[in-house]
DNA sequence: TCTTTATATACGGAAATATGAATATATCCA
DNA sequence: TGGATATATTCATATTTCCGTATATAAAGA
């Protein structure tokens, strides 16, 4: 393939991992895996003020991770695709494992 | 659980995410997909001064995601586990998906 | 229309991250 | 030991990211 082509690809491949890259964002999409949420109740949830969960809102619906829909006065928003939470899943399971391998080295130490 | 357990882990769960979170990085992930390989290969590849990818490599190494094996005067990474990628294939189909969807609009637009 | 409620954006500063260049460390071999 | 090669780290700087506060937009209801 085309450099350019794939230099561009894994820019927007690294951006879309970059929306995974905080916990907010992180216990964000873990809600929205429960079911749509409007940005109260995550805020809500997160206990955080209105603007920074709009602020992360926006990071994940530009990645398109999560998707608006208005309805009355609320916005909506729903996870855009469950394969989201398989790979926050997935990567949970590594570092579970790179957690409990350093935990034994640890303790063979002591 | 703990309020404060469930945050730590988070930090941690983002600070992986994080290490994804870079096109060099992930093109460093996939080339070690291939088979582990030192430092200078992995440089050739990317096409990178040497002190860059070992930067790199220093972030996926505290992550957990590479892991170093010294062999002679050579240091060969090899990618921790499978799962990272099958994470990173994940997050591509979003990403592919993402982007159908916003040409078929565009086209529909044209 | 005016007020209230829900959401989004703009601005300024603090903190984290990335990078090139230079330098340090570690290993091998003569 | 000294030199060559491979890898890592440091430093200064540039860039990005994040947050709190203030403000703007959009819809609902009186």
């Amino acid at each position: 393939m085309d450099k350019k082509l794939v230099q561009e690809i894994n820019h927007l491949h690294a951006e879309i991992c970059g929306g995974l890259s905080d916990p907010k964002r992180i216990t964000i999409l873990y809600a929205l895996a429960e079911g749509p949420k409007n940005v109260m109740e995550i805020g809500d949830v997160l206990e955080l003020p209105q603007p920074t969960v709009s602020r992360h809102l926006k990071i994940l619906r530009e990645r398109g991770m999560v998707v608006p829909e208005r309805r009355g006065a609320n916005i909506i928003y729903a996870l855009s695709d469950k394969r989201i939470i398989r790979a926050l899943d997935l990567l949970r399971e590594v570092l579970a494992d790179h957690l409990s391998q350093r935990s034994a080295l640890a303790e063979a130490i002591a």
